[in-house]
RNA sequence: GCUCCCUUCGUCUAUCGGUUAGGACGCCAGGUUUUCAACCUGGAAAGAGGGGUUCGAUUCCCCUAGGGAGUGCCA
């Protein structure tokens, strides 16, 4: 059996961790079952979906490295939904409603005042020809629920095992709104089998969802007189540092905010991918390989943390791996050559910093050079010019000014590190050296600034 | 309030009733002629609490506590 699964953020807003990883999720499994990944824009509200958030998904998408195979808009099939609404409508399933949000609010109310579930109590299904036509007459337009069967619902998931929900403890779903809006649920069941999802994989906090959409696509099922019930997956959901609830936070987390932070996708795709699961968080840098290892099975049942310093972490592994061919075009954009990056990239946490070295040796610095270390680092002046320019010639300096001067360790290579760099932690030095060259090594041991 | 889910080292997790409770990341120490990184070696570090069931519970059941989610004319 072929696998096809879908991506299907509103671009109400922009995308963060929380999405990526359910789309993670999905490119993984799909990838490792060598199915098919369908990104679909659920955009069935026009007022608050805009092309700029749609682009912006697609570009942070594809910067992750998260490719799709086939594209869908929500707002191009409206006629298909029309047409599904009708029939259920003429079933019966979907009923017009005409409360208020401020008549069914108080309503809520009363009910867990009263220690009751706020559950919707089907008023208007009582209501007669002549009281709807009264609430037309009013200018009341009404919102469409659907007829929920009340009734037990059960499914296998994924993730989660054997699930059984009762639909009788449930409110019937708004399907339609007062305004004509279709809110997400009876497009996306109809998509689902129409584009012939075969696996939902999504977060926990749609499982009660689940039921009553089960039952929805079985009557879209009915209606067409083909096609299945998708099998679902869902998956923990992640919290912060502290095991708050991310929701409050996601703006600060958002993949746009990440790129402009510096980070690299790959930490990105490698934290999101394995937190969470019994794999090993490491840095990973291409997503097949992330796949290679993908099943439900992996992942845990309990909310997962998200930790930004992991990332930071995992970001600098990644550039310790990063080829220069791979990050050529942005390290020209710094002025970064490809010696100097792979002299820098072991001890950078963000691709930018390697232009901070860059201008460390190639631009000019002041040394810094203890008092105590003024004789020694004139000894190292003189000395340079004895040796070459090169690692063997960083060698020789220092076995030298050891001879020299009786220094070792610590005290003999910190000063000129100091003196070399004007900072105390950095690169290794040979290479360094060699970059710097002689001339400006010898005046920064001088003292100068060069 | 009600419903569902979850709870093992700091973090992510393994363990399908009997284990010296394992691994990964992080952390600490030592090594590799300085630092950072990498690498090597070693180390500290966990079953939320309380009841059961059992010869024996991390594992099964119940309660409590804590956390997450849902309970929308959001998705």
């Amino acid at each position: 059996m072929t696998v096809n699964v879908r991506f299907a953020p509103s671009p109400t807003g922009k995308l963060h961790v929380g999405n990526v990883r359910a789309a993670l999720f999905n490119v993984l499994f799909a990838k490792a079952q060598g199915g098919t990944f369908l990104l679909r824009s659920d955009d069935t509200d026009q007022a608050r979906s805009t092309p700029e958030y749609e682009a912006g998904i697609q570009r942070d998408l594809k910067w992750l490295g998260l490719q799709w195979d086939e594209f869908a808009r929500q707002s191009e099939r409206f006629s298909v939904y029309d047409d599904v609404a009708e029939y259920l409508k003429g079933e019966g399933l979907l009923y017009p409603c005409y409360e208020t949000a401020e008549e069914l609010d108080r309503k809520r109310k009363l009910q867990r005042a009263r220690g009751l579930p706020p559950v919707y109590d089907r008023a208007a299904l009582e209501l007669t020809e002549q009281e709807k036509a009264d609430f037309e007459a009013e200018g009341r337009r009404p919102h469409w629920r659907y007829k929920l069967k009340q009734s037990e619902v059960t499914w296998t998931d994924l993730i989660r095992g054997d699930q059984a929900f009762d639909t009788g403890t449930m409110s019937d779903p708004v399907l339609i709104r007062e305004d004509g809006a279709y809110l997400y649920t009876l497009p996306s069941c109809i998509d689902d089998v129409d584009f012939g999802i075969t696996h939902v994989v999504r977060g926990e906090d749609h499982v009660t969802n689940t039921a009553a959409q089960i039952e929805i696509f079985e009557a879209i099922i009915n209606y067409r007189g083909e096609g299945a019930i998708p099998t679902f997956a869902h998956h923990s959901l992640l919290v912060g540092k502290d095991g708050e609830g991310l929701s409050k936070r996601l703006g600060s987390l958002s993949i746009e905010g990440m790129r402009a932070d510096g980070l690299e996708p790959q930490a990105i795709t490698s934290l999101l991918a394995r937190l969470g699961t019994s794999q090993p968080v490491e840095p990973v840098l291409d997503t097949q390989t992330l796949a290679d290892g993908f099943s439900f099975e992996i992942l845990g049942r309990a909310p997962a943390r998200f930790d930004p310093e992991e990332l930071e972490l995992l970001n600098a592994k990644i550039l310790h791996a990063t080829s220069y061919a791979g990050v050529q075009e942005r390290l020209n954009a710094l002025g970064v050559s490809e010696p100097v990056w792979h002299a820098v990239r072991g001890n950078i946490t963000k691709l930018d910093e390697a232009a901070q070295w860059k201008d460390v040796i190639e631009g000019t610095i002041d040394p810094v050079i203890e008092a105590d270390d003024r004789e020694f680092c004139t000894a190292a002046a003189e000395h340079v010019s004895a040796v070459t320019a090169d690692a063997e010639g960083w060698s020789a300096l220092t076995t030298a000014l050891k001879q020299a001067t009786g220094r070792k360790g610590k005290s003999l290579f910190m000063p000129l590190r100091k003196a070399l760099t004007g900072q105390p932690r950095g690169p290794e030095m040979p290479e360094l050296f060699a970059l710097i060259g002689k001339e400006k090594a010898a005046a920064r041991f001088r003292g100068e600034h060069a």
